[in-house]
DNA sequence: AAAATTTATTTGGCATACAAAGAGCCAGTC
DNA sequence: GACTGGCTCTTTGTATGCCAAATAAATTTT
């Protein structure tokens, strides 16, 4: 459900996606391969741990949901054509929902779709970045808005928790969980917005900025800077204040675009 | 591009989609039945009346526009389920097609695909509807800020046209040339803002709450207070002022939800 | 009447076929 | 040599048929 992704657990492209034990070779008459085990009804308990007993998802979200993490993990670089009877033949799927999966990130702008020249990894422009970043602060104001008037105590007391944790790492100079607690720090306000639609939209502009902000999180020099807002931000939530919250994640978002243009500055001059 | 619908000109049920011509009967060797006409590279105007000359568009896009039309118009209604071997032969075309877009479609958030049962149109539930026009409040605030900074004078000048013909439009209590004009204005709001993907995304949050507020709009009580509020809006923009017209939008579309709400309320005890 | 079982309908996914669009190549013309 | 038109090759777009699995409906059994 979560479309952010998880770090670096993907598929490499040697894997096969191989739906409902289906058996390939076109001998032997088809018999429920593994699927007496459990013909009894039996509520499937959903643990956590049945990934193995390959998900009854369908197999066009298993596809979309291994490019997408393809993607953002930087296996097919922006810009990067995806050629669908290659890729479904890598996945081990037919092309049917291989494109059905395309068209599903279509939709959520990680890949456009040529007409008779198929799919490409998008590569934002730096305008479409700002634009971006833009929108995800208006996301966010909201979201912190509603989030001081909703939030249980239970909630700002684990983002404050984490908070600490993201100043350990920031001590430790961990750059990659220091990205990832920022991440759910915000994930985390947002959710306590408890506008479903919101923490969805959020969560989708957020995929789409994944790259650009992990990238220029690994060379940021104004770290500090980083580190002391986030105190304010934290500090308004504790205190319920949404106008400053508000404006305090908006801005927040204003300077990661600060970062961000200053690093396409040098790669287009120095480098 | 444009998601919004146009009113009142979709296709009926029994239209064909007949892509490129096609020419199903296997007989009659491919002899490029009207293309010659422009095989000079002529850059195509575009203009609006070329929608005969069956556009070149994939065919899932054209049956997603297609289908998208047929919903946001009410067609389909929310609830109803799509048959899509039926539908795509409606329609005229193959089921892969037909399935392509209705993936995009899901992922416009227009209908729901339970796994195994197909195609559903989506009935947003009362909260849903809160969410989603909060996220459009959110939105159209950050539009207005950044169009207080951008517009050009002939768009204010031009959105105050607008106002004035929906003024006009209240008079004559002509209520559906009033919301299109009142989406117009709100539109022409955003596109002054500049930003791509702001536009993009409006759209997109206006598609969805499009039927819920055609249908408010047809109940309004309040008409006259929706009238102020707009006169305000464009007082907003014209001084530039976008901390105002910021607040104003988003009170704006606070107050549709009042009266969406209260539209459920009544839909719910009295009828 | 409730439960279990059978049947019908529909979707999910695969495989195959073929037309059309682009990309690249090559020759011929100016 | 640059442009043009035509080849060929590759990949996408669409249609079609097929079958397994899931659901819903009908029917039988208990």
């Amino acid at each position: 459900m979560n479309k952010v992704a998880c770090h670096m657990n993907f598929l490499h492209k040697e894997n096969k996606i191989n739906a409902r034990g289906k058996l390939k070779m076109m001998g032997k008459p088809p018999v429920h391969k593994e699927r007496d085990k459990k013909n009894v009804a039996e509520p499937l308990p959903a643990s956590a741990s049945d990934n193995h007993y390959i998900t009854r998802l369908p197999l066009t979200s298993q596809v979309a949901t291994t490019i997408r993490d393809m993607i953002v993990q930087d296996v097919f670089k922006p810009g990067e054509r995806i050629r669908e009877r290659q890729l479904s033949e890598q996945l081990n799927v037919s092309r049917t929902p291989m494109r059905e999966a395309l068209k599903v990130l279509e939709g959520e702008k990680l890949v456009t779709l040529l007409p008779n020249r198929g799919a490409v990894v998008v590569d934002p422009a730096p305008s479409e970045v700002r634009e971006l970043l833009e929108i995800l602060g208006a996301l966010e104001a909201l979201g912190g808005r509603l989030a001081t008037e909703k939030a249980t105590v239970d909630e700002i007391v684990e983002i404050r928790a984490l908070h600490f944790e993201m100043l350990a790492a920031f001590s430790r100079k961990d750059r990659l969980a220091y990205f990832k607690l920022n991440q759910r720090i915000h994930t985390s306000i947002i959710a306590a917005s408890r506008n479903v639609s919101l923490i969805e939209t959020h969560s989708h502009f957020n995929a789409r900025l994944y790259r650009v902000r992990y990238r220029s999180n690994q060379l940021n020099a104004k770290w500090q800077q980083a580190i002391d807002q986030h105190e304010t931000i934290i500090q308004a939530l504790e205190a319920r204040d949404g106008e400053l919250l508000s404006d305090q994640l908006s801005s927040h978002l204003g300077s990661t675009w600060a970062k961000v243009s200053e690093e396409y500055y040098i790669k287009q001059t120095g480098k």
